[in-house]
DNA sequence: AAGAGATCGAACCGATCGGTACGAACAGCG
DNA sequence: CGCTGTTCGTACCGATCGGTTCGATCTCTT
């Protein structure tokens, strides 16, 4: 009996079909609602492939995480840039990208938050903390721009208006969730950008 | 060999500590990270006397939840109504409850939400729903009273920063959160009942 | 052609999972 | 006293868990 290993025998590419299913499986189920055994079946991929890969469960989790973190960061980051030069539309472009985000079937909160509350110990939290990091990064040179009296604390106000918003998109539902929170986080900026210039 | 039952044989009583013990042990561990003879050793109680009174562990896990539910609930409630009558002010108190309580320690997030998370099926989020339907309701009754140009889109953007605190809090660092999300809060309180009396 | 490395499928490991069953010990009530 | 219902401790169930091992098979490189 032949046994199918797909078009190549390339290491890379394995490691990237695995990691891919594990995105969407272990957001889709939880961390601990699906087992290696049935990644690797989703996978197409044997378990000591997975294990020499990635090591354990864990180092998968944290893999996974790590790339969309990446992924998720590049793309705010290329939203916000794409909308021009002034501050106020990037913010709202982020909103924006955000609110289709949540529109879009399967959608459950955000990977690296859901993880890192389900695991209280582990990778996901350093990823997770890692991962807001990057987020206020973003948001503290948007609110810098825009001549905010307080950058980094507007910009962890808007940090905690993004992750409060996933979080009721999810559990209470994504009607207006997005447009919402795009305008208040609009309000915020314009209520620190006025006290900068009156102040 | 004779069994120690605790003092008293009451059905009541042994139910109470059985949520006693799951609310601090599913809040600590997760609801995967523990089982329910590992519950059972905590609770001093045997399996079949769990399984008596929830049935399952998913009915322990609802009942364990609606209780923090209404707690929370009330808990919020009553820290609005003991700051007077002043809307700004019951908004200033519910947020200052909520910083007190990330500064605790074991503070993880919000339970409710964390559970949520944990099970995309199952009782977890219809409890977490309700829960932020309370939630809102409470914000509603105060941005209404505070003149909002519109009480329920404010309610709920404030609702966006409670869990969005609660998250932050916990993955990102406590230090400043609570502060700066109830100055956030009550900017968006004043930006909204400036915007109703201009227009 | 031959070796090196990647992969598969399956068997296997000890541990734990949620849930059930049973006999004995206990309390409160008539 | 004896009846009813609660609880305990323990054993047990089938299933699944994360992880390891092994021989066979396949590709690529030299």
């Amino acid at each position: 009996m032949p046994v199918d290993k797909g078009v190549t025998l390339d290491p890379a590419r394995t490691r990237e079909q695995i990691l891919q299913v594990a995105t969407e499986v272990l957001y889709e189920q939880g961390l601990d609602g699906v087992g290696v055994a049935g990644l690797c079946t989703r996978a197409g991929v044997s378990k000591e492939t997975l294990y020499r890969h990635f090591g354990s469960k864990e180092g998968l989790v944290r893999a996974t995480l790590e790339a969309r973190s990446d992924r998720v960061t590049r793309w705010l980051r290329e939203a916000a840039e794409a909308a021009g030069p002034e501050p106020a539309d990037q913010l709202g472009a982020v909103f924006d990208a955000l609110t289709g985000w949540y529109a879009e079937p399967g959608f459950r909160g955000c990977a690296i938050v859901n993880a890192a509350v389900q695991h209280h110990e582990g990778a996901a939290r350093q990823v997770a903390a890692r991962h807001m990091d990057r987020h206020l990064e973003l948001l503290s040179e948007i609110a810098a721009r825009a001549g905010a009296a307080e950058p980094g604390v507007l910009a962890r106000q808007i940090l905690v208006l993004m992750e409060g918003a996933a979080v009721v998109a999810d559990l209470h539902g994504v009607d207006g969730t997005g447009r919402q929170v795009r305008e208040a986080a609009l309000a915020l900026l314009r209520a620190s950008a006025a006290r900068a210039s009156a102040g």
